[in-house]
Order: structure tokens, then C-alpha cells, then sequence
RNA sequence: GUAAUCGUAGCUCAGUUGGUUAGAGUAUCAGAUUGUGAUUCUGAGGGUCGGGGGUUCGAGCCCCCUCGGUUACCCCA
């Protein structure tokens, strides 16, 4: 017999984490649409064609592909064989797959405004929360479908964008209980000129992978790393003083200024983080030159939010800004910026820091007896009329022992019962019992929507 | 893709250098109790010890393979 399962990485979520979940998720989604952002959702599975080549070799490989049906129609049959055999080789193959389930939220966007580009109202602020896939191997805080929370503004380069982004950081996080969090900003044009005056741009991406590393290996890994990178040891020493770079952000602006004199690229990174954090007060920003992300289409601002440090988490959140995102899709010269929300790292979080509300698992407020049928047929329409009222109630299935269906009630988590038997049907009464104080009082039946409310 | 580690009742776990019929707690069901629970007492059901192969007179335990979970590397939210 076949033993149920669900696919590695993947988690069935209970009604308790249902409802811890939606909590998460309502508190950005709420503060998303107060920053004037509207809802946007794309299908589970893209073209496999809008996805190759946009997350880098290792975010290929991460995709999860799906296989073509009718492959083994007999029409089709030569057609999938040589679609395999080039499979094998480690070529990609439209003859097998020609879909894949998204791998994030940004490209199907960017596909989203390159196909709508003339409908759109420019800027266009749209926020998405959706369910994404990844063929990585779970661990913690990572799993293989988990749910992005985006939030982005394409069309306009004004760094005011920013600084809204970071304010809806901080905004949910304080919401959620989070205010230790720490959000670290940087920018990729500084990255640029540290890679201009460190052997070239071409040398951009292997300098901020090994940089990247830094807060988990160390600055001596780090140089090792470069060294592997071919990055000649001259240009290893500029980037060690880099990296040294210290103390509050002005500290930092100012020793980036100096270590990078007068480029230009470098100068226009630096007033930008400037602008930002100047109008970012209250805000637990920190510039962290370390920080580099890996995804390839930011340009200019990259921003990372971190659990409280006490946590062992990595990123609770991530965004930047991008110059030319749907330029892929051949609709040039759309610039934008977004942030992104790890809610499944977040609910790990707030789960191992005890801050969900405790609140949250309300189930059904009023459980009736079932003391017979005649009785339990009576209660039916009284239900209607608390459920009216809005009051949450249900009815025991069956006419069982009161201590059935009290244990019910108590593993419900419900804190009214309700008693209306032969007796109290006769005088127009329940009795209602309090199960917290196992208190219980008669009450006429006209008076019981306005006591449950109390 | 690489590595470590775990897998015994629905759940949490014991299980001696390899030795009779694999245990406990908890949950479930029944009864003490046919209109008043969370306590208590009595009893019952529940297992291919993840799966397959091997060593042995004998394997939950040792060896090999495999599947699944967890964790780490790579990469990432």
C-alpha cells in the first residue's frame, strides 16, 4: 500500500499555524496597501523560458521543471528521446519541459509589466504574496516551497522609493513585535568601483560573492577565496581596506569617500545611501559594505533585513533597486526597486522569540449539547440566531455522554457550552457554562446573543 | 550535488557485550458515572522495530544497499 507523504520540503500547515500565518501575512499585506501599493498575483508555473538565465548558473539548477505531457504519444515519441539524450548531456530542452513553477516573485513581475507595459499607470506600486519553489535542499529556515511577500515600485528612479521601503520595514517589523531587527543597506554602484579599482567591472560579481561571505567565514577566507577568484594581491589589499571600513554610518561615508577619491561611480553610490539614511531617522539602518546579494539584476541600493541577533536566522527580508529589469523581456528603460518578506523565516522567528499573539486561536466561541434528537433539533434554529449575531457556535454530532462532550469542548479550545435539554426548552432558558471559571448561570434565550458578548 | 546524524505504538521516547513473547508515558476506546468535564481508578486495542539483503544457533542492536526526516556545505528567503 502507498504510505502518504508530502515532498521534501514541503509542510501541510495546521489550523493554529494557518492562523499564525495569516497574522504574519495580514500585517504586511495591511501595511503594503498603506503605503499605496495594490495586490498582483501571477500563475504557480511560469514558461520555463521567462525564468533560464535570470537567478545565475546556480539558480538554474534550482528551478523545478515541469514535464511536458503527451510525451509518450507515439507522434512524440522521437521528439522526447532526443529531448533526453541532450537532457543528458546538461542541456536544457524544450522538447521535455517547457514550464517550471516560479522561482521568485520579481521576474514574474518584470514578465507581468513588460506584457502590460501600455495599460500600466507609471509609477506602477504593486505588492504580491504568493507561494514559490525551489529545488534546494531543505534545512533550517529554508524550505523547498515557501512564501514570498514582495512589494515593489517600477518606473520611477526617485530614491523617495527608498526611503518608503525602508519605512515599511520597519513599519511591519515593529508590528510584528520585531523592533530588534536590523536592517543593513549598501549599494551596488560602490560594489562597481570597488571592482573598477580592483582589477575591473568584469571582476564585480567574484568579488561580491567572496565578500559576501565574510560575516560567516572571516576576513582571512575571505582574501583566500579572492585569491582562488584570480584577483591579483595588490587589489586584495584595496579591498581588505574596504572591508575594514567601521563605526557609525557618517564614519563609513566618509572612509568609503576617502578610499574611493574621485570615481564617479562610486561618489554617485555614496550621496545615494546618503539621501537615504539622512531622511531614515528612527530607523535601524546601518550601512554594511559587506553586503552584496546574489541576485544579478540590482544596480544600485540593496537592502537586507536580519532577525534580531540573538536569533539564528539568516535573512528575514531583501530587496534593491534594478535599472533595467524588464530590458529582458525586450521592454528597455524600466527602471524600479522592491523589498521582499521572508514570511516562513519570520514565522521562525516569532515562534522561537514567543511573539504571536495569544489571541490568534480563537475557534468556536459556543459549543450546544447534544442532549437527544428532539433537543438537538431545537437548539438549531437558536444557533442560526447567535450565528446572526455573529457568534461562532456548533452542535455536539451526537447524543453522547456529557463528558465526551465536554472533553471536546476543552480540546477545541472552545469557552462556552450551552445546555438546552428538555428542562430549559420548557421555561425558554439555557444553561451557559463558563468552562475557564466553571461557572454556569440560567439565562433566557432573549438575552443570549447580547451575554455572549460580553 | 557533497557530508554528518537520526528512523522502535497515533505522539514523545526507553530497550544492557546480540539472547525467551519488544516496553513506558501520553493519546484513543470501554467501564466505575444515562444532566455537569479537566483529577482518579480498572480494563482493552494498537508494532513487518522505515524498507531490502547479509553475518549468526539467534538481530531492534553488527555489516551492506536503499528510502525518509533533520542539520551543515554550496546557494539563498
Amino acid at each position: 500500500m502507498y504510505k502518504p507523504g508530502i515532498p521534501q520540503g514541503t509542510r501541510d500547515f495546521s489550523a493554529e499555524t494557518v492562523q499564525k500565518r495569516n497574522y504574519i501575512l495580514q500585517t504586511i499585506k495591511n501595511v503594503f496597501e498603506l503605503f499605496g501599493f495594490q495586490p498582483l498575483e501571477t500563475p504557480a508555473m511560469e514558461n520555463l523560458e521567462t525564468l533560464m538565465g535570470k537567478y545565475g548558473e546556480e539558480g538554474d539548477k534550482l528551478i523545478f521543471k515541469i514535464l511536458n505531457n503527451g510525451l509518450s504519444d507515439p507522434k512524440n515519441i522521437d521528439k522526447a528521446k532526443a529531448g533526453f539524450e541532450k537532457l543528458l548531456e546538461g542541456r536544457n530542452t524544450v522538447e521535455l519541459t517547457e514550464r517550471a513553477l516560479k522561482y521568485d516573485l520579481t521576474i514574474p513581475f518584470a514578465r507581468y509589466v513588460a506584457m502590460n507595459y501600455g495599460q500600466l499607470t507609471f509609477p506602477f506600486k504593486r505588492y504580491q504574496v504568493q507561494p514559490v519553489w525551489r529545488a534546494d535542499r531543505p534545512q533550517k529556515g529554508r524550505y523547498r516551497e515557501f512564501t514570498q511577500c514582495d512589494a515593489d515600485v517600477v518606473g520611477s528612479t526617485s530614491l523617495i522609493n527608498e526611503i518608503e521601503l525602508v519605512n515599511i520595514y520597519h513599519t511591519v517589523f515593529t508590528k510584528l513585535g520585531l523592533a530588534q531587527y536590523e536592517l543593513k543597506i549598501n549599494s551596488r554602484k560602490i560594489l562597481a568601483a570597488l571592482a573598477e579599482i580592483s582589477g575591473g567591472i568584469d571582476k564585480m560579481t567574484d568579488i561580491t560573492i567572496a565578500i559576501d561571505k565574510i560575516d560567516k567565514i572571516g576576513i582571512d577566507k575571505v582574501k583566500e577565496e579572492l585569491k582562488q577568484r584570480r584577483i591579483l594581491e595588490e587589489h586584495i589589499v584595496t579591498i581588505e581596506k574596504y572591508l575594514h571600513i567601521d563605526g557609525t554610518n557618517e564614519d563609513k561615508l566618509k572612509a568609503v569617500t576617502n578610499l574611493f577619491q574621485n570615481n564617479e561611480t562610486a561618489k554617485n553610490g555614496i550621496d545615494e545611501l546618503n539621501f537615504i539614511l539622512t531622511h531614515s531617522k528612527n530607523i535601524n539602518l546601518s550601512i554594511d559594505f559587506t553586503l552584496a546579494r546574489g541576485l544579478n539584476y540590482y544596480t544600485g541600493t540593496i537592502l537586507e533585513a536580519k532577525a534580531p541577533a540573538h536569533v539564528k536566522m539568516g535573512s528575514i527580508g531583501g530587496g534593491g533597486r534594478y535599472d533595467d529589469l524588464t530590458g529582458l523581456f525586450a521592454v528597455p528603460g524600466i527602471a524600479g526597486v522592491g523589498i521582499s518578506f521572508g514570511v516562513d523565516r519570520i514565522y521562525d522567528v516569532l515562534e522561537e522569540l514567543k511573539l504571536f499573539p495569544q489571541d490568534l486561536q480563537l475557534s468556536t466561541k459556543v459549543l450546544f449539547f447534544n442532549m437527544g434528537k428532539d433537543e438537538s433539533l431545537a437548539a438549531l434554529p437558536l444557533m442560526q440566531a447567535l450565528r446572526h449575531s455573529g457568534i461562532s457556535c456548533e452542535l455536539y454530532h451526537e447524543p453522547v455522554k456529557m463528558d465526551k462532550q465536554f472533553k471536546y469542548a476543552d480540546k477545541k479550545n472552545i469557552p462556552f457550552i450551552i445546555i438546552y435539554g428538555s428542562n430549559e426548552i420548557a421555561t425558554n432558558e439555557v444553561v451557559i457554562k463558563n468552562l475557564k471559571t466553571g461557572h454556569q448561570q440560567n439565562i433566557a434565550l432573549k438575552n443570549l446573543p447580547s451575554f455572549l458578548f460580553n
